[in-house]
DNA sequence: TGGGGTAAGAAAAACGATTTTCTGACCCGT
DNA sequence: ACGGGTCAGAAAATCGTTTTTCTTACCCCA
């Protein structure tokens, strides 16, 4: 009904319809007071003859809520964007979307991007930053903006700052582990030149496996936009030049898919000759060729954590805090698999 | 700096401080109005001094805009969410956010749960609809609230509607082809009993190909919150009743799947005795045993047609099109290959 | 009968910006 | 020197609710 011409059906149109106060009208729909429920009727019976919608912005400003939370990654573009799109921040974007939605916040996706949206004007009360880099700009306007942060993965230099602990180190010695297991007795680490926790930690425990082993270590850090084609090329040096090498850990994904190719393409045989994993097992992992041994980070569970972590920071308890992810667990594929 | 004890930093604070108009304040940072410059650095300085964020909610009030979109997914919930998740709705949301910010919206993230939101609070100017079915909730809503919608997928009953149509009648043509092609003469069909144009149209087309061939139709439609386990049981009883099947186009993923390990358990080899299809090409389908021959529904595309689509929506243009999907195209995995 | 209490609604004050309108100063040309 | 035009800034209106603070009427009991 009520084709309202052009202007929008306010609070102030009912309240004149019925001579009655805005506030009325306020208190009768929103029954936050009571109203003598024969008005409350007729105020109803105008709203919806009227076409009264609320208006959710001017709702806000008041509370000065925006009751959403912001998704932020941190990966570049080719990383996050390109074919890994379904990996890691979708994985977390659902549950964490759902796990906001049940505390009446809305989850905003902010994928990464060559030009960063205005984190200024983002309608937004906190925000998740998926495993933010050492000089992570995102971390750094979120923190100009004094929003409630809640990091996926230590970010590091921030070691105070509230997050879920992905516990990286034990994941890649997860990983190392297996390795030797399966026979590996030379493996190379490829890990990337920004300088998140996950890279950081597993060089760590990179370097404590090799020194306990003898084992000459042997590792590449490649910048993450290279993507596979750059996994692809390096692996293709790195095996001309150290043929000895019986073991890849490529903690990116796209560079553990573009080291299968180039095994393949020098003939070795994976897993036969070279055993190849890779940290997260996304779709990628699962449709390189062999599919990929990977490890499970329980990312739904650690995405739910975060959420839980944030919403109290946003009512205002400064509960600055660091869960521990769930117990990674290893997914054992043909790229390992005798 | 400003310990800015208990209230917020406003404009107000600024022009106080500076002994100028809060209108000068506003116009000094925006640019939006000539201000003296050496004035504009005072006010900077006293922005910056005070520690002063605009209020993106107060900023909004005026223009009623929220600078957001919705994405919505119409999937009961254990479709949708469960371990389907990385499927169909983040991989429309992951080019949809992209897409959106390029036009300086952001993308809010809508899942299907048990209580659905209070569409009528969400902060959005607009909404993009996963695959509606005919009397889809969701659907409803929105347009209640006179919001402008993109769905993507036609919604059977609502053929006027603005549209990305998934042409799943050409899928469906393209599956059965595909799977006559590599031998089979018996086929069934798998689809869901909630109304949407991927299975209307699907039932459709198998009708007619089954009629063309003569060969007797047999097609179970089962509830998509069933999930796997469903799609296992009912595989089960088909194969029992109808042991001539040799091979069954399952439109949803996890049906599909449940169909692979019925198949696995009676002992029918696939593709050898039974062919196997679906039709999103997710992680599910090639996480299957065997991975299952799957068709590339080109939905990072559709994401971005429906966003630009969706966009003069918000300006006002009334623009209702229909915009069709690209050429769906057939990934052939183990499922159906000899 | 008068005073305290309550109740339902009106009125006004936020909320924090943006936008429009107003004002006084200054400049210019005739 | 006077009318008209800029100019930079002040003042006021506006966006649409929610919340707080009045009113006024009425009830009840001492």
């Amino acid at each position: 009904m009520a084709a309202n011409r052009g202007r929008k059906v306010t609070i102030l149109d009912i309240a004149r319809e019925l001579n009655v106060a805005p506030s009325t009208v306020s208190n009768a729909l929103s029954g936050r007071r009571y109203v003598d429920e024969d008005l409350v009727a007729r105020v109803k019976a105008a709203a919806e003859r009227l076409g009264y919608r609320a208006n959710p912005v001017a709702r806000r400003l008041r509370s000065g809520r925006a009751s959403a939370i912001g998704l932020f990654s941190a990966m570049p573009f080719a990383i996050a964007g390109g074919s890994s799109r379904l990996g890691f921040m979708m994985e977390i974007a659902a549950t964490a979307a759902e796990e906001s939605m049940r505390s009446g916040l809305s989850l905003m996706l902010i994928p990464p991007m060559e030009a960063s949206p205005a984190v200024e004007d983002l309608l937004i009360d906190g925000a998740l930053l998926i495993e933010p880099a050492r000089d992570d700009p995102f971390a750094r306007l979120l923190d100009a903006r004094g929003l409630p942060v809640v990091r996926i993965g230590r970010q590091p230099g921030r070691e105070d700052a509230p997050c879920v602990d992905l516990r990286s180190g034990e994941t890649a010695a997860l990983l190392l582990h297996h390795l030797e297991e399966t026979g590996a007795r030379r493996i190379a680490l490829i890990t990337a030149t920004a300088r998140r926790a996950s890279h950081e930690e597993t060089e760590a425990e990179y370097a404590r496996f090799a020194q306990s082993r003898a084992m000459p270590p042997l590792h590449l850090r490649l910048d993450e936009s290279g993507g596979e084609a750059l996994g692809h090329a390096e692996t293709l040096r790195l095996l001309e030049a150290h043929p000895e090498v019986d073991a890849i850990l490529a903690m990116v994904d796209v560079f553990a898919a573009g080291a299968c190719r180039a095994a393949r393409e020098l003939g070795r045989a994976i897993p036969g000759d070279l055993r190849i994993a890779t940290r997260y097992d996304g779709p990628r992992s699962l449709a390189a060729e062999p599919p990929l041994t990977a490890v499970n980070l329980g990312l739904p569970e650690v995405a739910r954590e975060a959420v839980k972590m944030l919403i109290p920071m946003i009512e205002g308890d400064p509960a600055p805090a660091r869960v521990l992810a769930p117990d990674a667990r290893l997914t054992v594929r043909a790229s390992t698999l005798a």
